[in-house]
RNA sequence: GGCUCAGUAGCUCAGUGGUAGAGCAGGGGACUCAUAAGCCCUUGGUCGCGUGUUCAAAUCACGCCUGAGCCA
């Protein structure tokens, strides 16, 4: 069976606008990797697919920042966005839309937002009276600051008295409706203990919250007061809508949402998730638009076990990180070490060992052994017999079958670690497999046909490994391709349109006779270093 | 302060009433096609602590300790 692309619905995935109010850190980088992968995933099942990324630029926090560095807002997100954009493509993260929320056209957008919010009568003028700590950009309990003023996240930083009228957006109209969201479509925040980390907080009862502030120039103005200026987060969240518009036409809200939306998964941290679960579909049902499918609230990075931070000395770069081990590997870590979900560690020496074991021994050996057997004893071709012909329950053309269904759930319930683990499991199969066989004794036994079926099921099984870990490691997928003989590039975010998901994914893809490329290691070994420090 | 989740082998985790499991790391062995990789075997845990329920508890109840988180 072959799929075309007009039986796969568009699918548009987002990562966080990050702020740029920094370099990106190690879990900007989680975020970004982890949505590359499903979008990769779903360009290969065939779907006409958006990847959205970008950057913040908007806010108090900027401002000032750019101030004490002696440059304007607009010199200094230019400056940090290239430090973005630099880390994407060391990632190999290839996004189909970067948007910033500088940028000209997004005010258009913004502007018409707000326009039909206003219509509805959600928005209204009142007086915000309280301690505001402009790190977060968020008014604080004064019963939750610590002694002299300081807010508890940003210890370094005092909060601020502010009294001053704001424009409000009636979150309490929406209590109801989100309440019923939720029990409508209870696939709508995930995981589920985030779920119920928003149902417990609106169950509580909405309140209302600010929409802009005064005294503030980095911003948009609001459209029907100039004097203030729109709050970041509002004006950031519809950067999911102005992305959507290829930026060669007109911007317009209608336009912006005729082909994409609504967003099918909204890739997030969880420190986030009220943002994006609460607020953001509220925002939306006053525009009277549709809600997206699923916000994902994925966990946070530790290293060596302890939190990171910047004032903890305890960070881990993540530009450092790719340039030592390469995209393929930090890539793979934080995708099999870690369930998707749940917090993870990064550790230096589990990082070598996991990559060692994954890539190195078990995958990529299996496929240099093979190959210089096929080499040596079937004239470097594809042995030349016909996959129908070996058994269904052939042991690894048996685990090949079931692979195909399993990994595809795994990767759209974004369960990376499992989709790893089950693909792992053909490797290591076909590693046994081999020694079980010998195929070298059966050579020299003279048992030529023997010889060659053994050596088909595991190159075949270490093609298709290749194929499905493609969206994960698709350089060295790549390489694996090529030294299987194909001319085919995991980077060509057309190739799921050119050959089906089902096709391509199911075991006995691999064509007979083919010329088979020069064996030659996907993955060196890494070595540990004397200063790494023990798990 | 209220609530939630977690605490099982050196590391990452599975196991939700019936004599403790996997992968990685460590140790040993046989093989040789291979990236000193792979394969086979193996060391290793009073399952955070305590009390209780039960014929039987990692698993249930209560209390406590530690860590993470959400909320006030």
């Amino acid at each position: 069976m072959t799929f075309t692309p007009a039986d796969k619905p568009p699918f548009a995935i987002t990562t966080p606008l990050y702020y740029v109010n920094g370099l990106p850190h190690i879990g900007s980088a989680y975020t970004t990797i982890a949505a590359d992968v499903v979008a990769r995933f779903y360009r290969l099942m065939g779907h006409p697919v958006l990847m959205i990324t970008g950057t913040d630029e908007h806010g108090q926090k900027i401002q000032r920042t750019a101030e004490e560095r002696g440059v304007s807002p607009q010199e200094h997100c230019d400056e940090f966005v290239a430090g973005f954009e630099r880390l994407w493509k060391l990632l190999n993260i290839d996004c189909d839309r970067f948007i910033r929320t500088t940028a000209p056209r997004h005010n258009v957008i913004v502007n018409e937002f707000f326009q039909r919010v206003w219509e509805r009568g959600d928005i209204y003028k009142g007086q915000q009276q309280g301690w505001y700590c402009v790190s977060c950009e968020e008014f604080k309990e004064e019963r939750d600051l610590l002694p002299n003023q300081h807010c508890p996240i940003h210890t370094n930083k005092p909060v601020e008295w502010r009294d001053e009228s704001n424009y409000f957006f009636k979150l309490s109209n929406y209590q109801e409706q989100l309440e019923q969201l939720y029990a409508d479509r209870p696939d709508f925040i995930q995981p589920e203990s985030r779920r119920n980390e928003v149902l417990s907080f609106v169950k509580r009862g909405l309140q209302d919250f600010s929409i802009s502030r005064i005294n503030l120039d980095w911003g948009f103005a609001v459209p029907t007061d100039p004097g203030h200026t729109l709050y970041v987060w509002f004006d950031a969240l519809l950067g999911y809508i102005t992305a959507l518009q290829d930026s060669s036409e007109p911007p317009s809200l209608e336009k912006a949402i005729a082909h994409w939306w609504p967003i099918n998964i909204h890739l997030i941290g969880k420190d986030i998730l009220r943002f994006h679960a609460v607020y953001w579909p509220a925002m939306l049902m006053s525009a009277g638009l549709p809600l997206p499918e699923r916000v994902y609230g994925h966990g946070f990075l530790t290293k060596d076990g302890q939190k990171m931070g910047k004032s903890q000395g305890n960070t881990l770069d993540p530009v450092e990180l790719v340039e030592t081990y390469g995209p393929d590997a930090v890539r793979y870590y934080f995708l099999r070490e870690i369930e998707f979900g749940k917090d993870g560690d990064f550790n230096e020496t589990r990082f070598i060992n996991v990559l060692n074991a994954d890539l190195a021994n078990d995958l990529g050996n299996l496929l240099n052994r093979t190959l210089k057997m096929a080499g040596r004893y079937c004239n470097g071709k594809v042995p030349d017999i016909d996959p129908e012909k070996i058994a269904a329950d052939h042991p690894l053309r048996a685990i090949g079958s079931d692979l195909t269904d399993t990994v595809a759930k795994a990767y759209t319930h974004l369960a990376f670690s499992q989709a790893c683990i089950a693909t792992l499991a053909l490797v290591q199969a076909s590693n046994k497999f081999l020694d079980e066989q010998a195929p070298w004794s059966l050579y020299k036994q003279g048992k030529q046909a023997e010889t060659e079926v053994v050596l088909y099921a595991v190159l075949e099984s270490v093609r298709q490994a290749a194929y499905l870990l493609a969206p994960i490691i698709p350089d060295i997928s790549n390489q694996i391709y090529s030294q299987l003989g194909f001319a085919i590039d995991f980077n060509d975010k057309a190739l799921g349109q050119v050959i089906g998901y089902a096709d391509h994914a199911a075991w006995g893809y691999l064509p007979p006779g083919q010329l088979l490329g020069e064996a030659a290691p996907v993955f060196q070994r890494l070595e540990l270093p004397e200063t790494a420090a023990s798990p």
